[in-house]
RNA sequence: GGAGAGGUGGCCGAGCGGCUGAAGGCACUCGCCUGCUAAGCGAGGAUACGGGAAGACCGUAUCGAGGGUUCGAAUCCCUCCCUCUCCGCCA
């Protein structure tokens, strides 16, 4: 959510950033609503403040046993009316915040122009690409002949986009989570945090999810709560309506959770293997932070993300979302792409963003400053840390040998007891 | 799911139709004071929105949420949500 105040006076400003992510608002509208709203508050107030008056003063006079009946049958009329402007007004302030809920957060300067992910400059690129001298095959191809994905079970299970990891792959995914939730909270600093998947749409209005991405989340209709596409969700508004201290400030937090996604706009795509699935596992990192802090600490949690794929030594690269490419609540954002051998091409493993204060504001999350003084909204920063599945994907293709078996990273070897998955 | 109790400011806690934006206490902030790791005295204070150059000032709203009754509601009525206790069910 962006600040109603701040719209207002840095109207040119806002279009300006807003078209660069190719948003074709129109804020003429917003005008009309907001200019009609305040003239609408205005006016009702005056009456409402007359009410009061009156009322007192019909105490007052009660209290003397004063005849009231003349004065109440108006005060009855005032009132009626002030009931139908309340309505109006009701009404602009449900049009004003649709539509403010519908704004994107502007992308930070620093963001490249640009309109698609064509236009996303790498930042760095971390390994190479291993040469193979046999033909790679892929994730599932892979996982069949291995054994250890069952893609046919769990459409009979579940329809498609779902998996059933099996045997050394049930184990490596539980390998990965461990391994990056004892990274995070180890060497790191955050703190883990084994949340609710099922939450309620204020919550998903907290960060950012709602009204926009109806159509991509699990709705439980009948108790009115959602699946979380990503623990990011429970994790900013844990939060929520809360005034924190500068002093606890910044918090890290760390959560490995299932994610839910109807993936409704992505039919077709990635279809085959385990990189697009309904329901994926992902180790997230969220960080509050103040203000002045929070570019600083997007890059930490960036290197945070990537040090996963350091330790594990599988390639990838970073690239920076240009305008056009940014996510809805998003201010910057830098994506980690891992190598994937099958496609020859790097594919998107980790999405690190900082919202700073779009989210807060939707979520009532401020702070106190040291120093005194109102209290401001906070920034909030999310990365994944990492998309678990995408990892797993990854190690079966890099991995792989020419007899068909996989060679398991160092790092993971403790977590799984074994050093290769063998057919 | 059944029965009961309850949700008031940062916290505790009064209020039960007008004089209550809300007693009192604690915590907090600022002065004063006491020469000592504490106490005393005085003062202050919430958030949002609207008007406004203004964090001045004025107004409106906010006592779990939403409706209703009333000239007027924290106070009365209805619905919902949440917390606690007991019972039932259950990983």
């Amino acid at each position: 959510m962006i600040d109603l105040a701040t719209l207002r006076r840095e109207r040119e400003w806002f279009e300006e950033r807003l078209r660069s992510r190719g948003s074709t608002l129109d804020l003429s509208r917003f005008d009309e609503i907001d200019t009609e709203r305040r003239r609408r508050i205005t006016e009702v107030e005056a009456l409402k403040r007359k009410r009061n008056e009156t009322s007192k003063e019909i105490g007052k006079r009660k209290a003397k046993g004063e005849d009231i009946s003349a004065i109440a049958s108006e005060m009855k009329k005032l009132s009626a009316t002030i009931k139908e402007l309340e309505e109006k007004v009701k009404e602009l302030d449900q049009q004003l915040y649709d539509f403010l809920a519908l704004i994107p957060n502007p992308p930070h300067e620093s963001v490249p122009i640009g309109e698609g992910e064509e236009d996303n400059p790498v930042v760095r690129t971390w390994g190479a690409p291993r040469e193979f001298d046999f033909e790679p095959k892929s994730h599932d191809e892979l996982g069949r002949s291995l054994d250890i994905l069952d893609f046919e079970r769990a459409s009979k299970l579940s329809g498609s986009r779902f998996v059933v990891y099996k045997g050394l792959g049930a184990r490596l995914e539980r390998a990965l989570i461990c391994f990056m939730l004892d990274l995070h909270t180890g060497k790191h600093g955050y703190t883990e945090v084994l949340p609710p998947v099922l939450v309620t749409s204020d919550t998903m209005y907290g960060s950012g999810q709602l009204p926009k991405f109806k159509d991509e989340l699990y709705l439980c209709e009948r108790d009115g709560l959602y699946l979380i596409p990503t623990a990011e969700v429970p994790l900013v508004n844990l939060h929520r309506d809360e005034t924190l201290k500068e002093d606890q400030l910044p918090l890290y937090y760390t959560a490995y959770t299932p994610c839910f996604r109807r993936e409704a706009g992505s039919h077709g795509k990635d279809v085959k293997g385990i990189i697009r699935q309904h329901q994926f596992n992902k180790v997230e990192l969220v960080k509050f932070t103040t203000p002045e802090s929070s570019y600083e600490e997007l890059e930490k949690l960036l290197r945070d993300a990537e040090e996963v794929l350091q330790l594990l030594e599988l390639p990838y690269r970073v690239v920076e979302l240009c305008t056009g490419d940014l996510g809805f609540s998003a201010a910057k954002t830098y994506d980690i792409e891992v190598w994937v051998p099958s496609q020859n091409r790097y594919r998107e493993i980790s999405s690190c963003s900082n919202c700073e204060d779009f989210q807060a504001r939707r979520a009532g999350i401020r702070y106190k400053p040291k120093e005194g003084g109102k209290s401001r909204y906070l920034h909030t920063l999310n990365g994944s840390g990492l998309a678990v599945g995408r990892t797993l994907l990854a190690i079966l293709e890099n991995y792989q040998q020419e007899d068909g078996s996989v060679v398991i990273p160092e790092a993971l070897r403790q977590y799984m007891g074994t050093d290769k998955i063998a057919p």
